[in-house]
DNA sequence: CGAGCATGCACAATCGGTTGTGCATAGCGT
DNA sequence: ACGCTATGCACAACCGATTGTGCATGCTCG
């Protein structure tokens, strides 16, 4: 390795003199296509152990803007901070990464002027693709997206102007749901009520759940009560608020409850055990999947999203963009801890 | 807006040609230095009214290609999937846009060829500085870094040859270890020895945090046999199967122990709840932080790294440059739970 | 009324690759 | 020896923005 004093860093019009040749020369036999264009393999090789000598490396600026596809490919996520979105985020990096694609993600905070703010910068970078995960209006960026002739693909929340990958919540919480009923029969408790709690009563996701879950009690003949639903939000400290006011009412604690994130989670679990209340007692059944909760509480059952198959479910949309813009895709998640 | 059929985007020549006026007129207006060139104001708002009807958007390749600036700050991180470094990679951002930078960040699995790889292709994006995150080879990331001309930052791995900003990990072992002394002390078990388990011999953090926790030992008269210190690495497999080692040989639990992440306390606390141990009786420290897992546990004391101050002297080192390349800035974790 | 300056903008080179095209020379067949 | 194709490469025009420079026109002042 030459390390020139230049700071500047080595063009094809640099190696192009070295190798006594031609840029066009160059460039052909650094990015493949010199057969096609008759370079002679002596010329290629001497081209290339030069490339590697000096440290070649391609200007993707120069190289985007001619070919004019900039290898760049875009997601928005809300959050990284819980073990479904930062494995969202891992995946759609490798599964770039393995099609030659650069990931760039960006969160925002559940926020639609940085969703808004943060797409305008991806197209800007003339991303090939953006996919939306858990927007909180996919639809305006699918409509950004669309008029600067950029595929968009909304991921976690459906959107009704891109095509769309999720969880099929109804029926993730219909089986949680199940399973936390047929541990309470087991314990002779099935005619306890139990707790739905977490979440956004606008969501999708969050509505899908509570269809899940009335649906799995009537299944086994039982009622719902309005007053057991409660969504609060996701934030910790409203699910924990919400959980203190519905005591307030009632001497005893439910003996099972849905909770509808990690997030909630923390709040409720916060809660209890502020209040000096025995955790093991309650089963709790949450829609989401965090290994480290898991270990700590015995009867504490998940739903662990399919990120897998939903990333590979993405990228299949992206290699044949289906004709229907409104097609939306369920992928289904998995019980943990049954 | 009006849709033009051409699937092409916008350009300035565009622009031009909707305003009557040049390229080189659009291109001051819009990127503000119009008054320096003298454009009148009446010109300068029809451009700018015509940029925004029409949804036009610079493009960035191009910029980059002539401004030799790119606008991008890279990162490279292990994983996302733990509070710390989902914490680090969204504060980066949040820091990286304010100062209207573009973040990318990619998760290199603690694998020094993709951290390579990753390196090689921040640079080819031509990143304005690169910020290494708990890389397993520091060194050879800013080898690469410096030999083109891109200046790179260390962190919470310390390099020789870039500035580096890490937690003061043997002074957060030290008072997350005389914590728990303290504990054992108020319960009357002074005497009991404590574990240390997890993270890797050769890193530096963990003999760091191993070293502080001898010191909190030695400064209450305390020796602390070697075989209670157990660098299995992080994996939570890992860590399950040396606690199942460590126990084979003894009757009882440790009444404490000092774990070294989050993912290490993960195998241990599944090990435990699988050999049917009560949980709560045991002191956990743990050098991380979970706030999920920290309302679980009762009693498990967590070590939380200012990663706000990290981020923010990260970026004070990009902004002034320190001379000397093995600078190392030790930030202060906090003591969550005692 | 002409020199001199300010105003308002256009021209063209440039950043570093990519790619269609064209031009030498070599080799081959007749 | 002549035409023909094949081989091996160089030229130059882009991609879309940025920026140094220069040229008109208008205005002011002596």
């Amino acid at each position: 390795m030459v390390s020139d004093s230049s700071s500047k860093r080595l063009t094809i019009y640099d190696l192009a003199r070295l190798a006594e040749t031609s840029p066009s020369t160059v460039s052909a036999v650094l990015n493949g296509t010199w057969q096609r264009r008759r370079i002679s393999k002596k010329l290629a090789s001497k081209i290339l152990s030069l490339a590697q000598s000096e440290g070649y490396s391609a200007n993707m600026q120069a190289r985007a803007l001619r070919r004019e596809r900039s290898g760049i490919i875009g997601m928005i996520l809300p959050l990284y901070d819980n073990r479904y979105f930062s494995s969202i985020a891992q995946h759609f990096e490798s599964e770039a990464r393995r099609r030659g694609l650069f990931a760039i993600v960006s969160c925002t905070n559940r926020d639609p002027k940085q969703e808004c703010e943060a797409a305008r910068m991806m197209l800007a970078y003339r991303v090939e693709c953006l996919v939306c995960t858990g927007a909180t209006d996919p639809d305006t960026i699918a409509q950004m997206c669309a008029e600067s002739g950029v595929q968009s693909i909304n991921l976690d929340l459906p959107g009704s102007k891109a095509p769309s990958v999720i969880s099929n919540n109804r029926e993730g919480a219909r089986q949680l749901t199940h399973a936390i009923l047929n541990r309470l029969t087991e314990e002779k408790r099935s005619d306890d009520p139990v707790l739905f709690i977490g979440g956004r009563d606008e969501d999708h996701n969050t509505r899908e759940r509570i269809a899940g879950f009335k649906q799995a009690r009537e299944e086994v003949g039982l009622a719902t009560a309005e007053e057991n639903i409660l969504p609060c939000d996701y934030a910790a400290d409203k699910a924990q608020a919400a959980l203190e006011t519905y005591m307030r009412n009632r001497s005893t604690l439910p003996s099972a409850m849905f909770v509808n994130s990690t997030i909630s989670l923390e709040g409720i679990v916060r809660g209890l055990q502020l209040n000096g209340y025995y955790l093991d007692d309650i089963i709790f059944g949450c829609f989401d999947w965090d290994p480290l909760a898991a270990a700590f509480h015995p009867r504490l059952m998940m739903v662990r999203q399919n990120v897998i198959e939903m990333i590979d479910r993405v990228f299949k949309l992206i290699d044949t963009p289906p004709r229907d813009p409104q097609l939306l895709i369920e992928v289904q998640p998995e019980i943990m801890g049954v």
